[in-house]
DNA sequence: TCCGCCAATGTAAACGTTTCAAACATTCAT
DNA sequence: ATGAATGTTTGAAACGTTTACATTGGCGGA
């Protein structure tokens, strides 16, 4: 029998310096593994001189507690999962920073995953994030009705609030503004400015029931004031480029006096088609977006736009999601006011100037 | 001895049907646990019949692999993290979305958190970062030299990657454009045209290193140009509400043509404050921005700025970090190209008609 | 002195994975 | 039939926490 080679039977040390743990910092304080977490978590509990000893300890070794052991034990992670179409939209962007920011207040994670608007993708971010454990979560889905991520937490019965989506029923948690009703106003502020022949830019129905509701309320509006026909111009979400889209709107013979937008980002373009068609916003077109967002105060004109609390949004929801995660809240829909504002991009119809 | 009250020994089954786990499948599927491990994570190593057996059971149960077990045993999380000054500024969410896009692709795990442009929370948002056990970091932090969390992050040896700042060590890795050369170009643009009275209007130096490198370039292009007095104006971020800071340049005698804006957001924001002063852009005043973001493209007048190729440097910034991360690339600067996009903010000099 | 009590600390068993070494089963050449 | 070689499967030990329960020691009162 070859006698071994000169592989030492034990290892001299575990190589790579690998990061503290909590055994270790109990082993430099002198105590026990239990004590060290009771520093870490129940400060209040333990004498002040022994916690020093271990805080002491812990700064020494730079100690960080590995949160992925904690969260194996725990039954609650303290951690909730997003969901948003796109961080493109700033509609988007600031409602998770209000989510956030309630967050951080409370000292939960947030994990983020977006679905680029695509529905099939939705399921499988979802499915991502309960793999992390998270305790609830935030969603905006392309459609709230009839969705299978819906069905699968309804069964799991896993808490969540949609946002932005205003579902069909009413038992599910759901924080939005009134789609139809956001539209149906700013479409109403065109009518009052005389505005009888207006088209609706919407973004595609299968990625956004925001959008059809949206349209419905525009709808609403039109056949209130005895309009016919409601045109309806549907974009890809993250065009921005919608000449092509309006041409027949804009440049034919029963060109539109209004465009009636279903997001700002959308209105922004639709001023910007305009205007490379040589069509001035207000003057030859009046156009109104939904949403708020907050560079719409800034461009020229103005965009008047049915304004949404964005942020309030996210920190609503959030704080709503605590309350079904403690089990001390029902699932139930809250519709927050949207105001319009004061803007320029709508104007007094008249007859377009020959173009 | 009393006889033990009715409470039976063994529970008679845990009470809430808690999440199944891997045992579970093991045990409905008649194999060990350790197959259904490599079911999961090497199919190709277990007979498809064994796999179809285990793979049946998995669905009929719901399980979902708990990611949290997973990350505590093996030494990479497959998790990096994010940190970026906010999402309300479109260049940084175009970035994160540049980021998740390669993450996505490579099956990582994203956790993003922000700073709110304020240094003292980076260190924050970083340890809670550490605390996971990110396998690497990408950042954008307000100032890049000197900074805390660089120093700690190269003490602990953390694999990282600096995005948009541009420090003044060449050894730790960073992507980002030439930030003075941007200035630089856009003030240059503006010189061509004739005008000789700029200022600059720069996010805060100390939440911004940009901010500061981007004004060197701006006093570089006037030096070159035999400038004296380069104006300078520091402004909050997240502030839209320029007027009061640009009142004595835009209102005094020695009126200033050219605003050259450190950010989009920023020029953006100066446009809106000019026309409120009854100033027209570019007829009045030129205004140049930079970044890059898309909105910029849209507004009336179009925005002149140094476009970055923002979602490309969060793609390749996840690129670099993976290269890092598996030791097969060396920290180093990478800078990208930039250019100037033909916006229509910058125009002629002309001799300001009175106002 | 002894007892009981309380505060402080310690012990050890989870939590759900991954993975190494070992066991078992099968095939095939001898 | 036997053994080697190969292909599958398993047992059991981590990973770093939290926490129910056990232990310790000190102290006041009898």
């Amino acid at each position: 029998m070859t006698p071994e080679p000169s592989r030492p039977s034990l290892p001299l040390q575990p190589s790579p310096p690998s990061k503290p743990t909590m055994r270790d910092v109990a082993r430099k304080a002198g105590v026990s593994i239990a004590t060290v977490s009771r520093v870490i978590n129940f400060p209040g509990d333990v004498p002040a001189k022994t916690a020093e000893i271990v805080n002491t300890a812990m700064r020494y070794l730079n100690y960080r507690p590995n949160i992925n052991g904690r969260r194996l034990k725990m039954t609650q992670t303290r951690t909730v999962g997003v969901l948003v179409p796109t961080l493109a939209n700033p509609v988007f962007a600031t409602s998770v920073q209000g989510i956030e920011q309630e967050a951080n207040a409370e000292g939960l994670t947030v994990l983020l995953t977006s679905s680029s608007y695509d529905p099939d993708r939705e399921m499988g971010a979802v499915s991502a994030l309960l793999n992390n454990r998270v305790d609830g979560l935030i969603l905006t889905l392309a459609d709230a009705d009839n969705n299978p991520v819906v069905d699968l937490l309804l069964a799991e019965k896993i808490p969540f609030v949609l946002l932005f989506n205003q579902p069909a029923r009413s038992d599910i948690a759901a924080i939005s503004v009134d789609n139809a009703q956001s539209a149906f106003d700013i479409t109403n502020a065109m009518i009052a400015k005389g505005h009888r022949s207006l088209a609706m830019v919407a973004g595609r129905f299968e990625s956004s029931d925001r959008s059809r509701q949206r349209y419905d309320g525009f709808c609403r509006a039109l056949r209130d004031a005895g309009i016919k026909t409601p045109h309806l111009v549907q974009v890809g979400f993250g065009e921005t480029d919608l000449k092509a889209y309006l041409r027949d709107l804009l440049c034919g013979l029963d060109a539109v006096t209004g465009l009636v937008c279903s997001t700002d980002m959308l209105a922004i373009a639709a001023i910007d088609a305009c205007r490379s068609y040589g069509l001035s916003v207000p003057d030859d077109v009046s156009v109104g977006g939904i949403d708020g967002i907050s560079v719409g105060g800034l461009i020229t004109p103005k965009l008047c736009s049915a304004v949404q609390p964005t942020q309030e949004m996210g920190r609503q929801a959030l704080a709503f999601l605590r309350g079904l995660i403690k089990g001390q809240a029902n699932p139930q829909s809250l519709l927050l006011p949207h105001h319009l504002s004061d803007g320029e991009s709508i104007g007094s119809f008249r007859r377009r100037s020959s173009t």
